[in-house]
Order: C-alpha cells, then sequence, then structure tokens
DNA sequence: CGCATTTGACCAGCGC
DNA sequence: GCGCTGGTCAAATGCG
C-alpha cells in the first residue's frame, strides 16, 4: 500500500523521522511549476520545508545552487521480512511487520517532528516506550535496595522471602534492561542502515552531479565549437544545467497541467496506456530525439526517422518553443534507464517515493522475479521502476528507475530522484556525444577520479540506455570489474560504508584506485575507442589518489576545470575525510562555492535513527524475500 | 467499501 | 510465422 509513504504524518514513531537536508535538493527532474498549490492530496502541509519546495517550484528556473538531500533511503528492516508467512508465492508482510518497519521520514509534517535531529538516540529514549523501561527500571532499582535492606534488619524470617523477591526483582530489572538494550541495540543498527544508504544516496548524487556537469561542460563545448550558433551562447556549466533543467520545467507545466489532481486532462505526456506500441508516455507522434548529431543512438526506436536538429539539447531555453525539444528530450530519457544496486535484504529501497504494483514477472536467467512499479505520487507520473534481486548475489537489490517525475517530490524522494534523473540525462547526453555511442570519454576519465569501491556502470548495448550504479560494498572491486560484461564501464564512485561515524572501518578499496582506473581507463579506450581527456592521465591519476588520500580538497584549486574538479574533490574528500560532516562541507562548498557551510555543520551530527518506511510496495515483495531467504 | 496487490492474459519486439 | 521474452493491463483477490 502506497498509502501515505513519505508523505504522510506517522504519529507514533515521529521521533524517529530523521533526515539532514544539507541543502535544498538539486531540481533535475522536471517539474511542473504551479503557483498555487502544494500538488494534490498528499496531505503536504505547508511547512518550513514545504514552503522551500515551493518556493523553487515557482522559479521558472532551479536554483542556482546545487543542493544535497541526504534522505533515509533505507530498506525495511529486514529482519521483519524473513518470517514473512510464507503461504503461497507471495506471501505478504503482515501489517504488524510493516509496522515494525523503520519509519521513513515525514519533510511535510507540520509539527516539530520533522525537525532534523539536533540530538542523537538519547533523545530518542525519550519516545514512549523506552521512557516507560526507564521508569521501570529506576522504579525497582529504588524499591530493591530500600525495602531489602530494611527488611533484613527487621525480621530474618521473611528475608529469604525477601531475598527470592529481591532476586526476582533483580531478574525483572535485568530483563527490561535486556530489552531496552536490545531495542538500542536494534535502532543503532537502523540508523547505521540509513545511514549507509544516506552515504550511498549522496555518492551517487555527487557522481552523477559530476557526469552531468562534464557532460553539460562537453556539450557546451560542442555547441560553441561546431554550431557556432549566437543564439545558443556560451553558457556556464552550471548555468546549463540549470537551463536544462528550466526547460524540463517548462516541459511538465505544459503537459502535465498544474498537477494537482490526476484529473490533469491535457497532457499529451500521459498517454501511458499506449500498450499500443512506445511505451513512453511522451512519446508524441514525432518523438525524433534531438540529439543525434555524431550517432543518432537513439533515434533508432523513435517512428520519424529524422529531423536532426542541428543543436543538441542546446536549444534555446526562455522560448516556449522549446516545449517541443523538452519533449522529445523527455522522451528520451524515459527510456534511458539508471540502475541501481544496493545491498539490502530489504524487498524493496525506500526511494521516498510512492510506487504501485503493477505486474510481477519472472525474469529469464533469475530465479528472483522481477516486479515493477508505477510512481503514484501524482496521477500521471510516467516513472517506473523494476526491482529484482541479483541472481549471482541474492542481497543485492537491483531497482531500475526509468522516467522522470512530473509532479514535485519530498525530499527525501529528491535525493534518489534526482540523481536517477541526472544520471540518465547523462547518459544520454554521453551517449550523443561520444564517438560510438557510450559515453564521453573525458567525463569518463574525469568521473574516475575519486573513487573507491563504489561502481557506475554505463552501458547502451541494452535496448535501453543503461546506467548502472552499484552501491553494493564488494571486497575487491576489481573482482566486480571482471566479472561485468565487456561493455560497459565501471566507474568508481567513493567509499562505500560509512566512513566516518566511528564505527565503520575505512575500506581498503583505497589502496585499489589506481588499479580501478587502470581497468577503467582499459575499458574506455577499448570501448570508446578514446584517449585520455587532456587532463587526465594514468599518471596524474595516480597523482590525484595520493592527493586526495592527503588533503582532498587542495585539489579543486589546482585544476582549470574548477566545476567539474571541484566535484571531484568533493568526492574524493569524501573518500579520504573519516568525517563525514566535513566531507559534506566540502562537497556542498566546492561545487558551490561555500554557499551554507552552517546549514551543513547544523545538521551533521543528526544521524537519522528509525525511519519509516512507508511503504506502500512492500509487501508485494515480500515474495522476494521468501524467496530469497 | 475502497484501494493496493496479485496474477493470468495480452501485446510488441526480436530472433529464428 | 512461431516462439520467446519483457512489459503492461485488468479482473480477481485481499486487506484495512
Ligand atoms: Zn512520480
Amino acid at each position: 500500500m502506497a498509502k501515505g509513504s513519505g508523505l504522510s504524518i506517522d504519529q507514533n514513531n515521529n521521533s524517529d523521522h530523521h533526515f539532514f537536508l544539507l541543502h535544498k535538493p538539486t531540481v533535475l527532474n522536471s517539474f511542473p511549476e504551479d503557483h498555487h498549490h502544494h500538488h494534490n492530496n498528499h496531505n503536504i502541509s505547508s511547512s518550513g520545508s514545504d514552503t522551500w519546495i515551493n518556493n523553487k517550484m515557482d522559479s521558472k528556473t532551479p536554483p542556482p545552487t546545487i543542493q544535497f538531500p541526504v534522505y533515509n533511503f533505507n530498506h525495511r528492516s529486514h529482519d521483519d521480512d524473513h518470517h514473512n508467512h510464507g503461504h503461497r508465492d507471495s506471501p505478504q508482510l503482515s501489517d504488524d511487520d510493516k509496522r515494525t518497519v523503520v519509519d521513513e521520514m515525514d519533510f511535510f509534517s507540520n509539527g516539530g517532528d520533522v525537525k532534523p535531529i539536533t540530538t542523537n538516540k538519547n533523545n530518542d529514549s525519550g519516545e514512549p516506550t523506552t521512557g516507560l523501561e526507564l521508569n521501570i527500571n529506576t522504579g525497582l532499582n529504588l524499591l530493591i535496595t530500600n525495602t531489602s535492606s530494611d527488611q533484613s534488619m527487621v525480621d530474618d524470617g521473611i528475608s529469604t522471602n525477601m531475598e527470592n523477591k529481591k532476586t526476582k526483582n533483580e531478574f525483572a530489572v535485568l530483563q527490561v534492561e535486556l530489552d531496552r538494550m536490545n531495542a538500542e541495540n536494534q535502532r543503532l543498527r537502523n540508523m547505521l542502515n540509513e545511514l549507509t544508504n544516506n552515504y550511498n544516496i549522496l555518492q551517487m548524487h555527487l557522481v552523477t552531479l559530476k557526469q552531468d556537469q562534464k557532460v553539460e561542460n562537453n556539450n557546451e563545448e560542442r555547441v560553441v565549437l561546431e554550431d557556432k550558433k549566437p543564439n545558443g551562447g556560451f553558457v556556464a556549466p552550471r548555468q546549463f544545467i540549470d537551463l536544462g533543467l528550466a526547460s524540463a520545467n517548462n516541459n511538465n507545466n505544459n503537459t502535465v497541467d498544474t498537477s494537482d489532481e490526476p484529473s490533469l486532462s491535457s497532457s499529451e505526456g500521459r498517454s501511458s496506456r499506449d500498450r499500443t506500441g512506445s511505451p513512453g508516455n511522451n512519446n508524441e507522434d514525432n518523438t525524433t530525439v534531438v540529439f543525434d548529431q555524431d550517432k543518432k543512438e537513439f533515434v533508432r526506436r523513435e517512428d520519424s526517422p529524422d529531423q536532426g536538429y542541428g543543436a543538441n539539447k542546446v536549444p534555446k531555453f526562455n522560448s516556449s518553443s522549446s516545449s517541443k525539444n523538452a519533449d522529445q528530450t523527455e522522451a528520451t530519457m524515459r527510456k534511458a534507464r539508471v540502475s541501481v544496486r544496493a545491498r539490502s535484504e530489504a524487498p524493496m529501497i525506500n526511494d521516498g517515493c510512492q510506487w504501485r504494483k503493477y505486474g510481477q514477472k519472472m525474469a529469464k536467467g533469475n530465479p528472483c522475479p522481477r516486479a515493477y512499479y508505477r510512481c503514484t505520487m501524482a496521477a500521471g507520473c510516467p516513472v517506473r521502476k523494476q526491482v529484482q534481486r541479483c541472481a549471482e548475489d541474492k542481497t543485492i537489490l537491483i531497482t531500475t528507475y526509468e522516467g522522470n517525475h512530473n509532479h514535485p517530490l519530498p525530499p527525501a524522494a529528491m535525493a534518489m530522484a534526482s540523481t536517477t534523473s541526472s544520471a540518465a540525462r547523462l547518459l544520454l547526453s554521453g551517449s550523443m556525444s561520444s564517438a560510438d555511442g557510450l559515453m564521453n570519454p573525458n567525463f569518463l576519465a574525469r568521473t574516475l577520479l575519486p573513487c573507491s569501491s563504489s561502481m557506475a556502470t554505463i552501458s547502451a548495448s541494452a535496448p535501453f540506455p543503461t546506467v548502472t550504479l552499484d552501491l553494493t560494498q564488494t571486497p575487491n572491486p576489481l573482482q566486480q570489474l571482471v566479472q561485468r560484461p565487456p561493455n560497459q564501464f565501471h566507474i568508481p564512485l567513493g567509499p562505500n560504508p560509512p566512513h566516518g561515524f566511528g564505527n565503520a572501518p575505512a575500506p581498503a578499496a583505497t589502496s585499489l584506485l589506481p588499479q580501478i582506473f587502470g581497468q577503467a581507463l582499459y575499458n574506455q579506450s577499448k570501448f570508446s575507442g578514446l584517449q585520455m581527456s587532456q587532463d587526465m592521465d594514468p599518471a596524474q591519476l595516480g597523482h590525484l589518489h595520493h592527493h586526495h588520500q592527503s588533503q582532498a580538497t587542495h585539489q579543486a584549486g589546482q585544476n582549470n576545470n574548477s566545476l567539474a574538479d571541484s566535484v571531484s574533490a568533493a568526492t574524493a574528500a569524501i573518500a579520504a575525510d573519516p568525517n563525514f560532516t566535513a566531507a559534506l562541507a566540502a562537497a556542498i562548498t566546492s561545487i558551490m562555492g561555500g554557499a551554507h557551510p552552517n546549514s551543513i555543520a547544523n545538521n551533521n551530527t543528526n544521524l537519522p535513527t528509525t525511519t519509516n518506511t512507508t511503504t506502500s510496495n512492500s509487501n508485494s515483495n515480500g515474495k522476494f524475500s521468501s524467496e530469497l531467504n
């Protein structure tokens, strides 16, 4: 049941709603710009967060800053999922199971419960249960000490009895204590889980941003060099991204009439019910891909063969006519897929969105079924996702996203959505600009920079161009590389496990960096047939590697391309800096020029504790866990 | 009773 | 054309 996921307020566990919003999320998805409403029925109450979201929506162009939401990308607590009642093929999780699941944070609730945690679990103990336990505990203690001593002095005959009682009490106390410990333990585990997920999301975000920037940068260069159009003009990379986003916004505004209700009548965009053909719902009659300059990589699927606008998606952003282009771009975007591999025993990762399951299939080479979901946060939202367990390692959950949301998202969903969205865009851009339709070597080389165990894979071989973000922590990344099909690139993303909160050992992956680089570069040259970027050669890689290990942030200043490199540096900082906070600060600072260090600092200590997972669809996936476990 | 999930059927694309 | 496969639909089912 998608009911209330992400948006509803969980009264019970609200103390556990934690998130740290490092900054406003990047608006990478196309949102309708509706000024008047708070979109739809999802009881999005007006609160601080809501306000800023709307503000952002209202502006024609996305905010000039990059925002880094880090949210509870947590899975449902797996403990619950194991023993789902295994009747039938697809057992459903009982409601109880769902309840025990950590709560998904709620960004829109009115009360103070949404506020980012400023104190850690200490505060959490204030929640009813724990508090109760504590009370009981202390009360018993007092009782025991007082009464026992008194009684023993007064009467010996009763003393044995009292002794008995005493031990009983102590036992009870211990039991309570034990329970409390267990609860605490569980909570800590959840925290850790969420932390990991947050970290992963952040990584993904960084990487995709980097890639985005790189790609956009390249596109821009190409435009300047090839087209020389006065119209397109030179735009700073950062701006470029924003504009692109803005156009996406326009597009959506056009297609989906100011969201709010499912009733959106117009919207050619939501012709999704087309079994007849292109499943993409934005595919209009002429879905020619705009950017076919070099390769026409994506034109193949379109009905109208050619049109070849000279310019790729550089189009004039302001003009209303750009909506056409935006449409086309989006249609293509819809086809691009972003796949996220994450290690999770939970049936589905919580990405902050509401999903409704609409199908399940047995995939071919996989004993685990593949589940199909569509976004239900807005009526016409074209976003789909597929969830499937990895055949080899069933603890790995592969979630494949497709399409862009046409509605505002809560910050929780923003992280994943923007990541996937930008990843998709990057993929498309890369494919259009690279020689063989795979990706731009330049940007590849750049993204290779910071690294460690996580990987991003880009593959255009599939029917759909796909970016795979691998968040699984593999002890040996190289092994992963070897296992991969040759036509995919692997981009190290960053250290995987939450590093930095003291308890996570630093991955040894850093030591493997040079090898990863080597491998990735090898792949790159092998399949793209490309050279390395001008400012990036193996030697330099090694150098940079060293650098980022010691003092990552220094990198930014050293390189020419400040934007991309600063992002790289930021990622590197994350990789190198044991302090997550500092890493985040470095990331954002380097991207935005030190915009809001304070807010970061304020939020950084907030560890999400238990979060509520929503969700909806979780039970349908119970089958997965049952089959897998 | 409304809604989400389940699940068999249907459809399109692709390879043979 | 046929079979296979991935993806989607929608009636049936189940749940709250
Ligand atoms: Zn959506």
